[in-house]
DNA sequence: TGAATAGTGTCTGTGAGACAATATAGG
DNA sequence: CCTATATTGTCTCACAGACACTATTCA
């Protein structure tokens, strides 16, 4: 009964939104294998210090971006013989959320962490780029029926900033009367009380409320 | 970099439906901790003979029911320190759906492998029976969007008992109308020419076709 | 024919899609 | 007033809910 226990990890594919691109946050290898490579912001459990897999991935994702995320859940787990080259192992995979503006923005200089656009991915260490795709249609499905994707956006945003957020990930136009009315009558966000002047009429700011987090529409956005 | 890494195990909730209830496969355990009680099926990697946690868990549950599972789904993984009295363990969870009279029936005379109805759950080792109970809830939201659930069924049945089936998951009745529109509609089922008699009318018998496997409503039923 | 179960017709209500119309800001 | 952006009015259509009705079997 002394089988090779396999490495367990723990990785996250953690989403931002600005001007206009989602963007994804990486950090480049220190240790090898594929040392110097970009990859997922990720560990090993710290049987010490952690309670569950959850405090091992907020905690290493502080460490990268300063704050909590907003918004973090468990994607998938992905575990077979070839994703590592030291051999058999294991990552369960978070999918996080969080803006921009609140992170302690990884400096262009100390170039191991940095957002990349999801359109300009650079090569990914193990199966990094898969992961990534995963999360992506996982958002876009959520996309579709929630509007859980705005923890990606900062405390107080615009409609028409939510909505384009949503085209994004879903990949075409959204009908803005349909995706207003179903938000508004689900009562998911919160008038701030400011607007947001941009050359023409200016935007109510909205805010999300707790509601959002679990809140799922009886019925999709066609896709 | 000589961390304890936690011993990492796949589990199964196999589910399946029998005479009008939702039952799910628990094992006796041989080995301690918690040796004696009622458990879900599942075990640790085999890293010479598992490509992936798939496979793993694929095997482990022929060993137990003679047959592959007709629908396998990862579920969710959970780790944390409290889990497993012997420490930080993580257990990678599957949901699963199987045919009843396809299993090489577990025998009652040796009771080491049982069915039992989802509300005459024993007490379980571990947190398997929260297992259970995330298992349920997802298969639930499944009822609303899609037909997965119908793999607990024979191979051929018929719209009332995937009804049922649904409407057990579910929790209430369901509209015959709105259930065999939508099924019909998206052209899910199969007919396989046979009907069977039930003191009346004879009802069609179907199968699932393989669409049904991945296609979900773009509208909810009602909770 | 009557009971039992299978399957259909059809009306209503809800909410998404489409797109036009109105509102409010700065030149 | 003109341009730009925000917000609302409103028509149509697809589809779920409700429930009555017809169909097919056996006794």
């Amino acid at each position: 009964m002394d089988f090779k226990n396999p490495l367990t990890t723990v990785d996250s594919v953690v989403f931002t939104y600005e001007s206009g691109e989602l963007q994804v946050l990486l950090v480049k290898r220190n240790l090898e294998p594929m040392a110097g490579m970009w990859a997922l912001p990720g560990g090993i459990v710290d049987t010490d210090q952690d309670t569950d897999l959850r405090a091992t991935t907020m905690r290493k994702l502080i460490e990268k971006t300063g704050v909590a995320p907003s918004y973090l859940d468990q994607l998938i787990s992905v575990g077979n013989a070839t994703r590592d080259p030291r051999g058999w192992s294991i990552t369960v995979v978070y999918s996080a959320l969080i803006a921009k503006e609140a992170c302690r923005t990884p400096s262009d200089a100390v170039s191991s962490v940095k957002w990349t656009p999801v359109d300009q991915l650079p090569e990914l260490a193990f199966d990094h780029a898969e992961l990534i795709d995963t999360a992506l249609e996982r958002m876009k499905q959520r996309a579709l029926y929630s509007i859980t994707p705005g923890y990606a956006l900062p405390e107080e945003f615009t409609l028409a900033e939510l909505q384009k957020l949503h085209e994004t990930l879903i990949g075409k136009p959204l009908q803005k009367r349909s995706f207003r009315r179903r938000i508004q009558q689900a009562g998911l966000l919160i008038d701030s009380g400011r607007k947001r002047k941009e050359g023409g009429r200016p935007a109510t700011l909205y805010r999300l409320s707790e509601a959002s987090r679990d809140y799922n529409f009886v019925r999709n956005l066609e896709e």
